[in-house]
DNA sequence: CGACCTTTTGATTGGCGTCAAAATCTGTGG
DNA sequence: CCACAGATTTTGACGCCAATCAAAAGGTCG
């Protein structure tokens, strides 16, 4: 129900310290946290990782449907993705809207923000998540104790800069099916690369958990067109797509297609 | 004629000290430049910026069709734009293409890169251009040396996002009438506020060199399409745009059609 | 099992693209 | 200052892709 709001949804946090997780399962969960910040921090002596676990804030997680953060208000942490996915979308006055990303593990949500601090954009658990939260206090310390950071965060952001310049050539330039075509090859990679877990090598398929309606509200489609061009490429044997699993059955029609450039896939 | 290039047109760099610009004309606009350099170093102490001023490698011109850089291809700079307007785009294998900003005075432009290095979009002078160039390579000795500056591209390019968001949601969710409306008013409050020259604040209007064929393949229109919407708002009386000149006639109504948060304004 | 969500299918409509030609603007050279 | 070529804008006719409305069928979860 696109547009009306449930605050009650909205950060329900639970502090490592305080909550349900114990203390030993947090360990745990901390150490593999820690190797999915290598986007953010990669590029540190691993010295320092030690520190940015002391300013790590808590371990949260979410279950579907429920808000990270919301549009137009002022965040207090932003996070990392650890399992599950993520839907960030704008929203119109009306409850149209549009989906740019998903998150997925690995992924850093809550950075890009509105001049006046405010999310841009909200974000909305898909599936169960779990997430480790900074508080967006911490980010100032972070930074000021190892500057190494803000320019990684820049890369960051310039890599999702180049996926949403992507998304828009896609959505405003490309009809129905090379789009669909598009998001399918983009997001099977992307799953394959962040959440091997998920990915199947032998029937080349992964776990796939949005709706037509996502799709849609993806690509500037109604579900209703959505279905109707997906079955056309499930008649055409190019793809499969049914009880959360999603399969991709011809890898070069595809891309054929959604006239993706071989060079930018290789990329990814 | 978009999709065939001509080699000849990219990089016609004229070094300060090897070029046509007279050392005492150059020294004026180094020291204008220093001003705009301000969103990249506005939060560096002033003493800093000298440091900056001995890397910047050189002042450039451009004049129409030229191009800055070209998709795909490894940049050997990135600019910081002091006059005229820069279409950053990207193209489609038959010509097609998808312009995602104009760059203005005040700019950077080039920072986005794709994983390899190359540039993940073209950018072509739509005006008479200067810009100061940047070597890539000096972008770490700069950073190394000046580690805040890396923050504020990271925040820079968080804000470049955050546009490119903002013009998916309009270009995958709105109609045509509604495209525009929002397209007039943001570059209008852009000009104003980063080109106070080309603005006129008694008829309300700027300087305009666009092409009803840019707009469309910015908002992924038709110019035909462009040219009857256009026409409508014309008559409407919400707009006037020619000559080169663009006046807005009818803010709240333009803001009303584009469906535009009248607090997302407030923030540009 | 029943309520709700998601997908499918059909019929119809409309916005925008396409093609084509005329009109207007712009800049350049004679 | 005019003439002319090329670019840009305008206008019309027509067609198609995707939206809309509506209803049925299939899935999912409590």
């Amino acid at each position: 129900m696109p547009g009306i709001i449930d605050p009650g949804l909205i950060n329900p946090i639970q502090l490592c310290d305080g909550g349900k997780v114990s203390a030993k399962a947090l360990r745990i969960h901390c150490r593999q946290c820690k190797v999915r910040h290598q986007t953010l921090f990669q590029n540190l002596p691993s010295a320092y990782l030690d520190e940015t676990d002391r300013l790590r804030d808590s371990e949260q997680r979410y279950s579907t449907h429920q808000l990270l953060y919301l549009e137009n208000v002022q965040p207090t942490h932003f996070y990392s993705l650890y399992s599950g996915w993520v839907a960030l979308y704008k929203t119109l006055g009306d409850g149209r809207r549009q989906i740019f990303k998903y998150a997925l593990p690995g992924d850093w949500l809550g950075f890009v923000r509105a001049p006046d601090g405010t999310a841009n954009h909200s974000a909305e658990a898909i599936t169960d998540v779990q997430a480790c939260a900074f508080s967006v206090c911490n980010l100032d310390t972070l930074i000021a104790r190892l500057p190494e950071i803000a320019m990684q965060l820049a890369e960051m952001t310039a890599h999702d800069m180049s996926m949403c310049e992507q998304h828009l050539l896609c959505t405003s330039k490309k009809d129905a099916r090379a789009r669909l075509a598009y998001f399918f090859l983009e997001t099977f990679y992307r799953v394959r690369h962040q959440a091997p877990s998920e990915y199947s090598a032998n029937t080349h398929s992964i776990n796939f958990p949005l709706t037509q309606e996502h799709i849609g509200d993806t690509l500037g489609l109604t579900n209703v067109h959505v279905s109707r061009m997906l079955k056309q490429l499930k008649v055409d044997g190019l793809i499969d797509c049914q009880q959360r699993r999603m399969t991709i059955l011809d890898e070069a029609r595809l891309a054929e297609i959604a006239e993706i450039d071989p060079a930018a896939i290789i990329r990814h």
